[in-house]
DNA sequence: AGAATTATGTCATAAAGTGTCGTAAAGTGT
DNA sequence: ACACTTTACGACACTTTATGACATAATTCT
């Protein structure tokens, strides 16, 4: 297994779920089912569980105490939600579909240790 | 188990309290339901009984005899109030809520260990 | 004590989240 | 090209969560 890879087009289902791609299941499933969604510039990054902790530990040298820095770790949590794999499925929060603009149709691109989460035009244009 | 992430919109009832997002229950009722709420600048932080001890192990290295750091010890101690998690339910005390400038609508704002409780309007400009 | 205010518990309803299954589509091997 | 397997989709039933309203309990004030 090489990380995640490539780009999918999946629908949203009326709950607003979308099916893992086969693909990526075996990565997602040996590891733990929890993952962050993080929202971005206009689309959604998903951290498999274990990457998310690597990611918190870069934060961790911040003091919540001082303004600045707690404004930057802000930043980072107050954008993150937990989800689940629960039956192949993620389910997109209303907040975070809103955020990204997902409608019906959702693409997944691969980031390697992470994988993105796109509007089809924003992805269009963002991909060029 | 991620801490405490992601924004949320939750109602204030008719008397002042708010339903702690599924999400945060089980945060908090594995540990203890008390929790210390603590006026900002503008806002009010929560901190689940075990945060606020983690809390004060931090205040305890600096000198009540002197005046700048009396003054960060007062900032906190005179500005917080004990609260409970009861029936799933926050009480806002009215002067906490008057602080803040919360109404109706609060937004529930994650910070790993700790949550933050922000009036609409002004999670608005600050995350803007 | 009695009245008024503040706090707490419970319930009904509405909204959001979850599991399952049949079918269609895509992928695989021979 | 064909049969077979796997994957994705949409639909539906069911469960859980959030909200507003109400009833009761506790506290404060006069």
């Amino acid at each position: 297994m090489n990380g995640f890879l490539g780009t999918y087009s999946v629908s949203l289902d009326d709950k607003g779920r979308i099916n893992v791609p086969a693909k990526f299941k075996g990565l997602l499933e040996q590891d733990i089912p929890q993952l962050v969604m993080c929202v971005m510039d206009g689309f959604l990054i998903v951290f498999p569980q274990r990457e998310w902790g690597a990611n918190e530990e870069r934060l961790s040298h911040l003091n919540p105490s001082e303004k600045d820095d707690r404004n930057k770790l802000r930043e980072f949590y107050a954008r993150a939600t937990e989800c689940e794999i629960k039956s192949g499925k993620i389910l997109i929060p209303a907040a975070q579909r809103e955020a990204a603009g997902l409608k019906n149709e959702v693409m997944i691109v691969g980031m390697s240790k992470t994988f993105e989460l796109w509007a089809p035009d924003r992805w269009e244009k963002a991909s060029g």
